[in-house]
DNA sequence: CGAGTGCTTGAGGGAAGTCAAGATTGGTGG
DNA sequence: CCACCAATCTTGACTTCCCTCAAGCACTCG
């Protein structure tokens, strides 16, 4: 029960960001998320607010961009990279409430506290508004606000499917559920010619313990699961963060639902 | 595993419609709950609508008003009672993923069908909006949208915080919190002259097997925690379905977070 | 090359699930 | 009004799945 996975000490991000090889920022121009994110619906001038002189800035993997109850001030855009949205019990238990991908929102508009730890779980890229700033942009643009607010009708309905999951699920459909949202994200992301393929490869966002904090389980029964799905050939690995799903349907219907 | 408390026989509504206690529907001028659902930012002539001839609609209980998958053309706000929003594994395993009570809306804008199956848990009183006609009144007044935007996002971070509930929570603390959240309601219902108090009295609008349902267990392991928090003095019974809760405090201390 | 971090695997235990039997309650019809 | 039936709830005995604790391996970075 006082399991789990306790918070890691946060790298220094400033060291971080004067790293040469991610010194460099994104530029709307070349924004891969620009045709889908918030940014599709933003008059061009606030778009440039938005990336406010550092357009898709860059913070370090396991920066802590809002603590649980803590005030947070921006409203960001996720460019590239995977969020970490965590809650905690006293006494140290915690649970991956949520994970924001590239053109999801992450901030509370209408509330000064944030409900959940916010943190980075890879290298991320982000273009943020302060959160007065984003208020504004809401209530000056009905297309902004609807863009939102259709964003959100769906948050909340990938948060209920989620609930099915960490109520009904053993931990092999846990596992399976996790992989094939992963590899359907990967699958649609290079649909580029054709059709989605059913056979993809790609790199695991999070740890075996984050895993674990997002699908109620421990970092060992999430090991022991990729052994198994391993094993029965659903998955294989090139190292511990690679892995291949050779057939996306066959890993659906391990998943359940 | 292949567990859970089936689909139940839904009951003739038209039936119970005509029973004469509840043949009365709830007109707008004293409906509970004018100032703090969305009809206190809808102008009077679209509440007319939206209450559209039968203000405060009587549903009976155990009724599915729309089904997972199912086109749902309809968007409501809940007057009276608890509606309860379901999730289902292929198996017949299923989830309470969310439960809306009065104020709250249930229904989906911008999208054809339903993520899950809505169905009554008790007597309710509905009022209603075509989903196209919500979806007009949306265009139409900001100020609609944005009561909708920031009801969303409170929403979200609820169904986020549940998500700690069955992620990492003890089948005693998960049933605590469930106590929990129904007696702050209460407290907060009551709280006319003065404070909110610390020792409420209500009915659970929830069967054990639904309360199992909503916090990712079984209906005995319900029985057995609500047995040994009676137990331990925590809460006490006048029958099955109505608790007393002496001290809220002490049972959000064993509720977790 | 040693320390740190992340991952895997094994052995054992415990919390919750499953199966089963009764008790209680509430609704219905005689 | 009472008797019966179905639904709901409680409790017990047993089982199982996942957690806990522990050891060891692989890879990266000073």
């Amino acid at each position: 029960m006082a399991n789990q996975n306790l918070p890691q000490i946060q790298p220094d991000a400033a060291a971080w960001l004067g790293r040469a090889q991610v010194a460099d920022a994104i530029p709307c121009d070349t924004c891969p998320v620009r045709d889908i994110s918030i940014c599709s619906v933003l008059p061009r001038q606030k778009r440039a607010e938005f990336a406010s002189g550092s357009h898709g800035r860059r913070i370090a993997k396991g920066t802590v961009i809002a603590d649980e109850g803590a005030t947070m001030t921006q409203v960001s855009s996720v460019v590239d990279g995977v969020v970490k949205l965590i809650k905690s019990t006293s006494d140290g238990r915690q649970q991956i409430v949520g994970l924001a991908f590239p053109a999801d929102l992450v901030g509370r508009p209408f509330a000064e506290n944030s409900e959940f730890r916010v943190e980075t779980a890879t290298d991320v890229a982000l273009c943020s508004f302060s959160r007065s700033g984003f208020e504004r942009v809401l209530a000056e643009n009905p297309d902004v606000e609807k863009f939102m607010l259709k964003a959100k009708l769906d948050e909340i309905d990938k948060a209920r499917a989620w609930m099915l999951v960490l109520g009904r699920k053993s931990a092999e459909e846990r596992v399976a559920t996790l992989l094939l949202m992963l590899a359907e994200r990967e699958a649609k992301s290079i649909r580029h010619e054709g059709r989605a393929p059913t056979d993809v490869t790609f790199e695991l966002p999070l740890t075996r313990a984050e895993m674990g904090d997002y699908l109620g389980l421990t970092l060992e029964t999430v090991s022991r699961q990729f052994s198994k799905l391993r094993d029965a050939g659903l998955i294989s690995f090139e190292d511990h963060r690679d892995v291949r799903v050779p057939s996306i349907a066959r890993l659906a219907h391990v998943a359940g639902d």
